[in-house]
Formats: structure tokens, sequence, C-alpha cells
DNA sequence: TTGAAAGCGCTAACAG
DNA sequence: CTGTTAGCGCTTTCAA
């Protein structure tokens, strides 16, 4: 019993199998009578056209890579619902492709999406590299990379930044009107291009609001829970401490405020926190923490529509450059200095 | 400029494309000079092997079809990376399937992963029926299916069961050995099989160690942190008020874990809270979660491996039937009776 | 030790 | 209004 093809179809139709690919495509005019009798038998086989041959034949498998470096990490999932909202409206398949922070990995998985001749990679890992894209687009991929302003890669790709500016500088700015002068930073990494990104903007909010930036304690942490319990270690050998922390993720800052009880602090009455990204957890634990969020749904689904237009257009395309904004979102993690 | 293809590669070389395809894939000996030759020219063009037009030939794809409920439940990322560990260790590909709970979702990514041949699916998601399955394997595409009792499908799919019982009973027994008598459950929606499991393991433990069963307090969640706030409010209202509570799952038992603190309870003294699931956040709360762990990972490997053997095997191969266990984790949310 | 040719399932000129 | 034919890029008999 093998696979129903376009020929059984035609058989049993009584047609040629031109016929029956023209029906299913409506690619041009076919007799209603004949049409009817060609539909009767794709229903009567159960007959799904195979998108391998397809494929073979139009160039186009309907089909992109999607490239981030951790499912786990919460900043994903809605990413990824926005991506694969527009993807099914338009009839596209995802490749999930799981760097887990892994450069060779990434690599494997770039050269299994380019034999597989996939329309187009988004790549939203961290764990990237120039020549992924440029050995990407050698073979007529196209791509979008979101936040990775490190490198130029002016007409090799379509690029999202984040506009981490706006939305920390609103954080500092409430930090300041209740009171705070004395703010302390835990990053990220920082030789993750992002983690600098984020750092200097937020010694430019310090700067801008007349605060003393060039002392600031900048904490080098590591993007996951852990790091933030590390983090309050450090604050808390602190004479004067700061009153009020910004970390460079909500992961950090819930892990911080969670060691908080360890110290016999009150949050946030004896610390103020604020953290960025607006992960689903932030608005849900107690107290609700306030945060720089930005619009994970809206990014996968803006940078999905993005990759669909440069594969529309093909060569012919130009890439585009769009930024996206962040904004503080105001809860309970902060409180006034008395 | 055109994809580079056998052909370029055998011209280059001053061979036909059969050679060319014989050194690829080392299936019949090549005169050692005459393979050089071949390799150079495939160095030279930077040629990649179509996967469609081999998929079109051997039928196989190297792909399977990855259906899960919704990428940001914490349930997910192990599982997930486990498969594709194993997945990428043989050289597969996966379609990220999100069904977002929906029913019509899932149905139409089943037939896109028909049109375009998948090897296998693994199906983990509960939004799924019994004609999904029936659907693929008529195409003869194989598939396993993660803890999805309700129905009986024998010698359509290998099946991977979780093991509820022994690890509830372990927890209920740990809540009993340090003074609980009055232990109350907040459940899944009851229409979930999956849900009706637990809970009737949690009677069954009762049961066990002579607790009254038959009037113990099930409180219907939804499986969510909102859930697990109602289920607290739903609580506090009874009196006597039960001593311990076991929640469905983690995430939950986090929920009413977070919002004791509106009812000036004092965690895990004035309530004793296990969970279900043992993500990852809940090592890492404070206090850390107690609750019943599975091998989530494992199960991801193990499911891929099933997926696997199945597709090796072709239409031979029986189908697999394992169980794994579950089992108590004791942190410290929970505390004896005084 | 290597090639020629057929064919995987489909689409798209080109004919009629 | 419909069919014949070539061909997408590869693998695999069969033959030499």
């Amino acid at each position: 019993m093998n696979r129903i093809t376009i020929k059984d179809v035609a058989n049993l139709a009584g047609v040629s199998k031109t016929t029956v690919s023209h029906v299913l495509n409506q690619t041009r005019f076919v007799q209603e009578e004949t049409r009817q009798r060609v539909l009767k038998a794709v229903e009567e086989l159960g007959y799904r056209p195979s998108s391998i041959a397809r494929s073979l034949v139009s160039k186009r498998t309907k089909t992109i890579g999607l490239l981030i470096s951790d499912v786990g990490n919460p900043f994903y999932p809605d990413v990824i619902l926005g991506v694969e909202e527009v993807a099914l409206a338009n009839d596209y398949s995802i490749f999930l492709c799981n760097t887990n922070y892994d450069l060779q990995r990434a690599l494997k998985y770039i050269h299994t999406i380019i034999d597989k001749s996939v329309d187009g990679v988004l790549f939203m890992s961290s764990s990237m590299t120039l020549e992924m894209v440029e050995e990407v687009t050698k073979h007529q991929i196209h791509a979008v990379v979101l936040d990775w302003g490190a490198m130029n890669l002016e007409e090799m790709a379509s690029t999202i930044t984040i506009n981490f500016e706006v939305g920390i500088q609103q954080a500092i700015q409430h930090l300041v009107e209740i009171g705070h002068r004395y703010i302390a930073h835990v990053s990220g990494p920082l030789n993750l291009w992002t983690a600098q990104v984020r750092r200097d903007a937020f010694l430019r909010a310090l700067q801008k609001f007349g605060l003393d930036w060039e002392n600031a304690v900048v904490i080098e942490g590591d993007l996951r829970i852990e790091g933030g319990r590390k983090a309050l270690d450090e604050l808390m050998k602190l004479d004067p401490r700061p009153t009020a922390v910004f970390t460079a993720n909500d992961l950090m800052a819930l892990g911080l405020i969670w060691s908080a009880r360890n110290y016999q602090l009150n949050l946030p009455a004896d610390l103020s926190v604020v953290g960025l990204d607006d992960i689903d957890l932030s608005s849900k634990v107690t107290p609700p923490l306030s945060t720089v969020a930005m619009p994970r749904n809206e990014i996968g689904k803006m940078a999905m529509k993005m990759l669909l237009e440069l594969i529309e257009a093909g060569d012919s395309g130009s890439k585009q450059k769009v930024m996206v904004d962040t904004a503080f979102v105001l809860r309970q993690s902060t409180a006034p200095l008395l």
C-alpha cells in the first residue's frame, strides 16, 4: 500500500495529471463537470499532494528555521507564539532550532536548514555569528535578525532592534521621583552585546538625572535566578547600601526578591527592585514586579512578517531595519524612600 | 545565480552524476583519484545535496513533527530539550507544532505535517484526538503518544504513560508522617484525563493511609498560577481548614504560596503545600517547593528514541508501551503539624 | 571501476 | 477546454 499520488487521482477521474493539478491549484479553468469528478476522486482516495514534490519544482518549501537559544528562557514563549501565529496564517511551517547557547550546535542547524531549503530563517539567538547569516544568504535564504546590533549586516538581513534606552530611562526616572539616589545595576554577562547595551542605557539614565554614574555599582550576573540571589549577597556587603536596584532581566530580579527573605529584608520598603523583560511570571509573584517591558508577541509577529516580505519580494526586496520601544511598567516592587 | 546541483559537481569533476552520488553517500567503491576530484569539486563549489530531492526518492525526510500544547508551559522545555538532543544526534529536524490548546489548530498542523511527509510525530499535547493518530498512521507516519491514556491506541502508536500513583503516594505518606490528617487537593480541569488520574491517585493515597477520602476536599483549578490563588481563597473559607494541600501541578502550588501572604499565612507552618511536576522554578523560589517529580528530560529522550525505533523498523516494528515513574521530592514547603 | 537512463510526484510550457 | 512532455535534483538499477 503505497502513497496515493496525483496519478492515482487522474486515473480514477479519467483525466490527465495536468488537469488534476490545475483543479487543485486553481491555476486554469476546468469544466465544472470534470472538476467535480476530480474533486470526488481526491476525496475518495484521501489524496494529499506531496509538498516534497511540489517544493522540488517550485523551489519553495513554505518552511522557515527558527533559531533560538533556549526554549526554557521565559523570554521566548510569547515571541514564538507571535511567530507561529503569522506563520500558520500563511501556511508556513517552523523548524525548531534550539542552539542551547552553543555555537557548534547553531552551525549544525544552519547546515541542516540550508540542506532542507527553508525559505527563510529567524535569528533569535545570541549564539550566532555573522558568518552564519552570510552562509545562509549565500544560499539565497532570507533572514531576519533580532536584537543583535553588534554587527553590520546592512544588506544581508532585515533587523529588529529593541530600544532599551527609553524604558530604562523611565524606570530610573520613576525611582528618582520616589526619592532614590543610590541605584545599583545587576547586569548580564558583559561579553554579551545586549548586556552592554542595557548597562550603558542604565548609566546614561543615571547621568541624565544627575546621579553619580561614574561610580555606579554594577554587579555582573548570569541572567538567571541564581544570579539575582548572588547579586543580593554582594549588595548586602555594601555600606552604604543602595536603596534600589535595576536588574538586566526579570529572572534575576525575582531571584533577588526571593533571596531577600534570608536577609530579613522587607520588600519593597527596604529595597526597591526593577526588572526588565516583563515575563509572564513577573505580574504574578508577590509583590508583583515593576519592570521594563517590551511587546514580545508583537516582536514575534513582526519578525515573521518581515521575513515573509523578504520571501515574497525575492531578491528585489530591500532589507528593513525596525526598532521597537520598551516601556516601564509600574507594579509593586518599588516604594518611596522614606 | 542558481542552486548548485550534483550536475555542476559532476561536470567540474569530469564524472557522471552517479559517481558523485556514490562518493557522497559512500555507497559503492570509487577510485581514490576520482574520489578526490569529486570531493575537490564539491568543496570548490560549496555544494550541498538537496534534501528535497533526496526525500523524493528515498521517501524519508529525516523530519518529525512535535505536537505540544503551549511552549510557555514550564513542563515542556526539558522535554523538548530531550527530544531535540536525540533528534539532533540522529540528524532529524523538528517541526514545531504548538496547538495552543486548540483542536482546530492541531488538526491543521496534522495536515501540514502529513503533506510535508514527516517520518514521525510526537503527540505531547492534550489537545488531540484519536482521529489525529489514525489520520497520521493511515499515511504511514509513525507516532508516539505521551501520557494520554484516555484511549486505546494499541497497535497504532508507541506510548509513554506517567505513573503518578507512586509519587503521589509518597507525597501523601510524607504529609501523614509529619502529622497531617486533613489534606486537600487542587485538581486540574476535571474534563482532562490527566487531571482525573491525579485526583484518583490522590484519593487512593488518602484511602491507603486511612484518611477520609470519601469526604476529601477537591477544588478544581486551571493548572495555572491564578488557579492556585483562587484555590487558596476557597481553602480559607473552610472551617476547619485543611492543614496541607496537594496541587495537581507546581504552577498552582506556587500561586497558592504567593497568595498566602495576603492572608498573613506563614508557610509552611500554617499550611503545608506539595506540588507536582518539579518545574525549574520550584527549587528556586522561597520556600523551595516540595513536589512530585518526573524525569522530564528523560521522557523527551525516550519518546524520540521510541519514535526512531518505529521509523527504522518500518511497518514490522511493534509498538512499545512504557511507563515512567514519579517520585516525591522533599523541600521546604511542608512542615510537621504541631 | 564507471555511466546511462529511469523514475520519485509534481508543475508548467507548449500543443491541440 | 484538456493532454503530452520535459524537467526539478537526486538515487539506483542495469549495463558496460
